[in-house]
DNA sequence: ACCTGAACACCGTTCAAGT
DNA sequence: ACCTGAACACCGTTCAAGT
């Protein structure tokens, strides 16, 4: 909450004035055309047309800003529409996450603006009353569907996390990435076979370029985890 | 691989100069005392009692240095001691990535440093090798044994970032974490019931003080998943 | 109430020059 | 082979001052 609010500017409306939602969609902006890195103060000043030290007023410090960022980042994501009340909730919930992830990585450094910040904006509670609902109806007790929320989100987005960004400093500075994952594939098999039996034995499976079936095989045996459970518990009724 | 090494001035050893592993160690050192956000390559320079651009001979940027870190990180993780031959590979699974998060909770900001880069470092490998085998030993083909290792491991990674970063700016700021989260719960408990009855209805259990039982909530259906993965393989055949 | 200019204390990195 | 000094192009943030 910041100290102070622009928004009951139109009280008496003598200047245009910026307003804070104007600050977050020109940070918004300029996120998606130049990246997180290049989102400093003084560049989302110029895109405000106003000097840096005009920004302090309408948010406290850069990580304010940003917690404002990670909710806003929100906004387009459509849940709702995946919502089917046939009782297949298994596929509901995949549907859901997979959105989700097509969704973050459509949004440019969503993942690293996400990364541990719990914000309770408006959009994340929408969100999570969509998912809290689909895993309600399955029939999980209350904490159960609170860490089942957790669970899941936790995973997208710690996938898309690591899938988004540089995976090396070779990568960073322009490596191809799938050159990069053939290299890594060609180093892991030419290791000691006596010092990384393991690794060895199942080294290009580890490089493997279809990065979607990976985050599908964690998120089904996720899935699958919570199916379990929720037997268990109706075993116990 | 930096283009020159250090290593083997002991060829000739005339002057006594730094090595790239006192660099890391001195990296390390700094991390772990001052956090990553005073980690410039300034700070690490003073440390080896250098001149900040001197830093520059043994690492092509900041982010070499980063990636250098990222395995330096797991040298005293120890995950051989928790193999057990005994055929409970869920046990030894749980027990494993219990360990791994207590020790990445143990490294200062290691989640950070860790999140989206795959170093294939020495360290990194001779985990993943202690992994891979007890995975290998439950009976898991060999994509699924690469696969399971990322959810795991992946898993273990996202969920101690989002446990160690500032949850917002308010707690950035100083603010107590524990204030923070009864300040959450409460905002939680006061939403319109008619807007957000999902989350209202588990409100109170979505901002759990035991974060460690949330953990384990997760890793279990994780490995539930997998139990249930290798049974349907077992199945066919 | 909103915005600016000037300033402080930093950054990562390059590059010519030293030994 | 290793290290430095000086410099470039940036940062986030504070603060007194303007309108």
């Amino acid at each position: 909450m910041p100290a102070q609010r622009a928004a009951n500017s139109a009280s008496r409306q003598p200047r245009p004035s910026i307003t804070l939602e104007a600050v977050t969609a020109a940070a918004l902006r300029t996120l998606q055309r130049d990246g997180l890195d290049s989102l400093s103060m003084r560049r989302l000043a110029d895109e405000l047309s106003i000097q840096a030290p005009s920004l302090y007023w309408y948010v406290r410090n850069k990580d304010e800003l940003l917690d404002l960022l990670a909710d806003a980042l929100l906004a387009d994501l459509r849940l709702d529409t995946l919502v089917r009340d046939d009782g297949d909730w298994r596929r509901e919930l995949r549907e859901m996450m997979q959105e989700y992830r097509k969704y973050l990585l459509s949004k440019r450094d969503s993942g690293r603006v996400l990364a541990g910040r719990l914000q309770l904006g408006p959009h994340f509670l929408h969100h999570a009353e969509v998912i809290l609902g689909a895993v309600r109806r399955a029939g999980f007790g209350d904490q159960d569907t609170a860490d089942s929320l957790y669970s899941l989100t936790q995973y997208v987005q710690g996938f898309v996390l690591h899938e988004t960004s540089p995976l090396s400093a070779d990568v960073a500075r322009g490596t191809d990435p799938m050159e990069f994952l053939e290299a890594a594939r060609d180093r892991l098999a030419h290791l000691s076979e006596e010092e990384y039996p393991n690794v060895v034995a199942v080294g290009s499976r580890l490089a493997r370029p279809d990065i979607e079936a990976r985050f599908n095989y964690g998120l089904d045996r996720l899935l699958d985890g919570l199916r379990v459970r929720l037997e268990e518990a109706n075993a116990l009724s």
